[in-house]
DNA sequence: CACCTCAGTCAACGGCCGTAGAATGAACGG
DNA sequence: CCGTTCATTCTACGGCCGTTGACTGAGGTG
């Protein structure tokens, strides 16, 4: 096996060459984010001069813009606990391993525009999936606050290393918040204070 | 009344400016992150020179120090259940109003190290009361989750400003939450899966 | 073979940044 | 009133960055 073509073409190689580049600015930008990560680190890290990489992206909003292209993450439908439940086992999943590109986003995302905007993007499809399925007024909210949550362990996970949070096991981490998106997703809106009028 | 003083001793005005350039520094460190955020956009925002900045903080970082001091927010002991409530209300206050030199931390943690270090080491003090608070074996990551969730939520109403969460009241935001953050403090570990053995 | 295409390099420019240091002039202290 | 301190400004340096454009040489094509 080992390659038929000991030369390769140079439609592969420029292939090759591209998808070289965009593996070390993914690694980068997750690392560092988007203002830290230079061209020209991204380049050497490519083993390429960095006008290779401006031949190639034009730009290096361009070149962010192609290396952090999320994965889409679409959960399927179902009744309020269904969806809960898919939401954590997309949870366990991303706790298992998330993808760089997706890192790339999440450290960019407070200090680049473009990064939130990506964010946004792919946050809201699965919101209104989520909305959709809460029968409640607040249904939105509720949404939301399961996202938040989301985000907050992986970024605390990932990104911060806290503690625990970086070393738990996925379904460790999955069985403790069940409780709460069960009862984020189905449980009828608190009248006020646990304690206040009757 | 309006001032004694027509003209302020020299103290005063130092103070005064210094005060000036700290707010202008928060603000613009809560908005852009570390990175982004330039001396000479700080003094010019707080209408000195940039010269000025230096010879009064030394260095970029020192100005982000004293301009991230965070004031500290420790919540009272008690069983886990009151240390979730106490939780809780200080969320509340925070969703009211988050101080602009938190902010200046959170927009800054993921991409600068003296900020992440400053997010570690106010929420660790939180973290270990929570944790000796909860009768678990788990609690050290139970409380980890409660942090993450805490700062997941901020992150998205301030820094993200998304949709619902942006706008939402902080009582109907802490009320959805009061049953997960009971169940995280109070509520016996699970022992795997809901529909696994028996 | 001759020609064109194109992956890849190299050197440079203009800009912005953090920082340094000298200069100024008003407030202070004797 | 004089000398000192010090708040404040101005100018400049060196560095890194994104980006540009000319150049090189091997690959494809007729």
């Amino acid at each position: 096996m080992t390659d038929p073509n000991v030369r390769p073409t140079r439609a592969q190689q420029r292939r090759q060459t591209e998808e070289g580049i965009l593996a070390a600015a993914r690694r980068m930008f997750a690392e560092l984010g988007y203002d830290r990560t230079t061209i020209r680190a991204v380049a050497k890290a490519a083993g390429v001069d960095a006008g290779l990489v401006m031949h190639y992206f034009g730009t290096k909003d361009e070149l962010f813009s192609r290396a952090a292209k999320l994965p889409p993450d679409d959960l399927p439908g179902g009744t309020a606990e269904q969806v809960a439940e898919a939401l954590l086992t997309s949870l366990a999943k991303r706790l298992d391993s998330e993808p760089v590109a997706s890192l790339a986003v999440l450290r960019s995302m407070l200090t680049n525009a473009d990064a939130a905007n990506r964010y946004r993007a792919a946050a809201e499809p699965q919101l209104s999936q989520i909305t959709a399925a809460i029968p409640s007024d607040d249904a939105e909210l509720r949404a939301s606050l399961l996202s938040a949550i989301v985000h907050g362990v992986i970024i605390e996970r990932y990104l911060l290393r806290l503690g625990r949070l970086a070393d738990a096991s996925p379904e460790q981490i999955v069985d403790l918040l069940r409780p709460c998106f069960q009862t984020l997703a189905t449980a009828p809106s608190p009248a006020s204070r646990p304690s206040g009028d009757g």
